[in-house]
DNA sequence: AAGACTCTACTTACCGTTAGGTATAGCCAA
DNA sequence: TTGGCTATACCTAACGGTAAGTAGAGTCTT
């Protein structure tokens, strides 16, 4: 899989270079507290290059949103279809979204932004489509685990979904808001293991 | 307990319509997609009156995460102190949190996003205090467990505490943006129960 | 008990600043 | 010399915030 970044842009061109400072601005202040003259300062881009590029704020947003859902839709779809347990798709799935989350944490916020929607955004109703896709592809590899007897019969399945969907979008989200490293792939094998083993064991 | 607004509100009072109007445009747009303006009309008190009660906008802001801040910290106090297994008070503090959700959305909006602090605000440090205590009241609780031999002696406790934590959070931020009711006693008991049995069974 | 004063609660009208966005002209590589 | 790109300078609307003033109830003095 291609990185994340080189699926629209081309390092080091204006766009690029503009897409970038714009990114990490809204992933900081939110869409409504990021000013496109504080995207222009910091690109060191005029104004209305920018707008020759993106149209319009609302525009970079959502390029900005398109990419980042794309890229981990494309990625776990790829991990649903790999050959090996649920149990061990879970792992991987969560083993690379940490280490987007470290790569790449400006697109990792937006994913979360739109999973979450906290700041409502009207326009935030665009990638609901997107959303329900991703949630089904994930729902329908845990449902698998579940008709495969790999998970325990009494495991609801809806309930498992948001468990996990959960805890991940929840460690990434405390990493996000922490300086030092929190994510490791050694943490994602222990958070599955604690999520089959269970508390009391 | 006093239920939450009666602690610094005196329900009808002009102070206590601006609050709750700002509460709700709040909670749905964020700190910075909202104007006074806004709050002005939606309140129909005139933006000086705001003013004379709240001094700025930053000032409704902080009135409000303050108030419920300390709701839930007093809450989870009092679950804390109850003679009750650990196990029973986790479902205890999911069944409380979940009414508290359902039946004042906007305020748990408010301690959602001070928790994973979103949209940063530069204020937002201000309530770091507030947040590490209800915290460490959380992971002593948790810790309790283990050390009582409640729970599993494999079961790291950080991890623990993150896990019951982001789902807890996960299932509110997920009723905040549903219409349809998730949120229930059964369902609080469920998620524990899972929590504690693991997937495998 | 009447007038002078004070206080709370609120309004009208406005401030300087910044927001998103754009008209227009110039630069520069192909 | 044309078309892609970028800069200057500007627009209107909206922002957070405030100066100044007032209605009306209460208080204090004579």
């Amino acid at each position: 899989m291609k990185d994340i970044h080189e699926t629209t842009e081309i390092e080091g061109t204006t766009k690029a270079i503009i897409y970038q400072a714009a990114a990490k601005l809204f992933a900081e202040k939110g869409y409504n507290g990021v000013s496109m003259r504080e995207i222009s300062l910091q690109s060191k881009v005029t104004k209305p290059t920018i707008y020759y590029y993106f149209g319009s704020k609302e525009g970079i947003y959502k390029a900005l949103i398109t990419e980042a859902l794309g890229y981990h839709t494309e990625d776990l779809k790829q991990i649903a279809a790999l050959n090996i347990p649920v149990k061990q798709k879970l792992v991987e799935l969560m083993k690379r979204r940490f280490q987007i989350g470290l790569r790449h944490p400006e697109l990792t916020k937006f994913v979360l932004e739109v999973f979450n929607h906290y700041e409502k955004l009207p326009f935030m109703n665009g990638f609901k489509t997107e959303v329900e896709a991703h949630a089904k592809i994930f729902t329908d590899m845990i449902q698998n685990g579940i008709d495969s007897g790999e998970f325990g019969a009494s495991a609801k399945p809806e309930l498992a979904v948001h468990v996990i969907g959960g805890v991940l979008m929840h460690f990434l989200m405390d990493q996000m808001n922490n300086r030092e490293q929190i994510l490791s792939d050694q943490l994602a094998e222990d958070i599955i293991e604690l999520l089959f083993k269970g508390l009391n064991e």
